[in-house]
DNA sequence: GCGACAG
DNA sequence: ATCTTGTCGC
């Protein structure tokens, strides 16, 4: 697929948060919310221990069957140190060449990391929504930053993560009685169409599909490099 | 000032 | 992210 949006790479944590603010205009929130994708990508990273070495995966699934469509590795370095709130720039040309050896477009991108809840409003998968103008979202293990109170322990349960009063995502219970996962828009997406993906893609385990097919890949393609 | 801090 | 033994719980 083709990823039209460039920009320049920074060099210093000032740059990058140039970057992002620059950016940040050009995110779609308006829109409803990505209808029925019928295929969804999923994009995990793996790092190498002493080295700088990273595989980055992209995993295509049919969004009705859940079954892998296409798959994309590519081996890099990391492109920048990791800095909270600067994350993406560590992992985003690996994975946007990745996504470019695909064939085809997904409907959906599905970030290991946040969206919107982000410092600047403008996490991971934010950057590659906008990079590819494709409709994207973030599923977090952790939060990144908000408060929200526990939601039930039922899954499917969710409650709202506020920054400062401010709704950037959602704790949402994938399972019953495991601890949530983080969900937030990045791109051409809204928040309950997001938290909705993030459920039907994880009908089994806590992690979606998406990403536990990415890590999978990920990590096997840095085993045999 | 101190702690927290996606992966 | 990654390094890692044992341990607790279903």
């Amino acid at each position: 697929m083709d990823v039209p949006v460039r920009h320049p790479w920074p060099t210093t944590p000032r740059e990058a948060e140039a970057i992002q603010d620059r950016l940040r205009p050009l995110l779609d929130l308006t829109g409803p919310g990505s209808d029925e994708p019928r295929t969804v990508a999923g994009l995990d990273v793996s790092y190498a221990e002493g080295s700088d070495l990273l595989a980055a995966a992209v995993v295509v699934l049919d969004a009705a069957t859940l079954k892998p469509v296409e798959e994309s590795v590519v081996i890099g370095t990391a492109a920048f140190p990791y800095v909270p709130g600067l994350f993406a720039f560590r992992e985003l040309p690996a994975l946007v060449e990745a996504l470019e050896k695909l064939s085809v477009t997904p409907d959906l991108l599905v970030c290991d990391g946040h969206g919107l809840a982000h410092p600047r409003r403008f996490g991971l998968a934010c950057h590659l929504g906008v990079l590819t103008g494709l409709p994207a979202m973030g599923i977090a293990k952790t939060p990144l930053l908000g408060s929200y109170d526990p939601p039930g322990e039922d899954r499917g349960s969710a409650s709202d993560l506020r920054d400062n009063g401010e709704v950037v995502g959602r704790a949402l219970r994938t399972r019953d009685g495991v601890r949530p996962v983080f969900v937030s828009a990045g791109h051409r997406i809204d928040l309950d169409t997001a938290c909705r993906h993030a459920l039907a893609l994880s009908p089994r385990f806590r992690l979606p599909e998406t990403t536990r097919r990415a890590d999978r890949l990920s990590r096997q393609a840095l085993r045999d490099s």
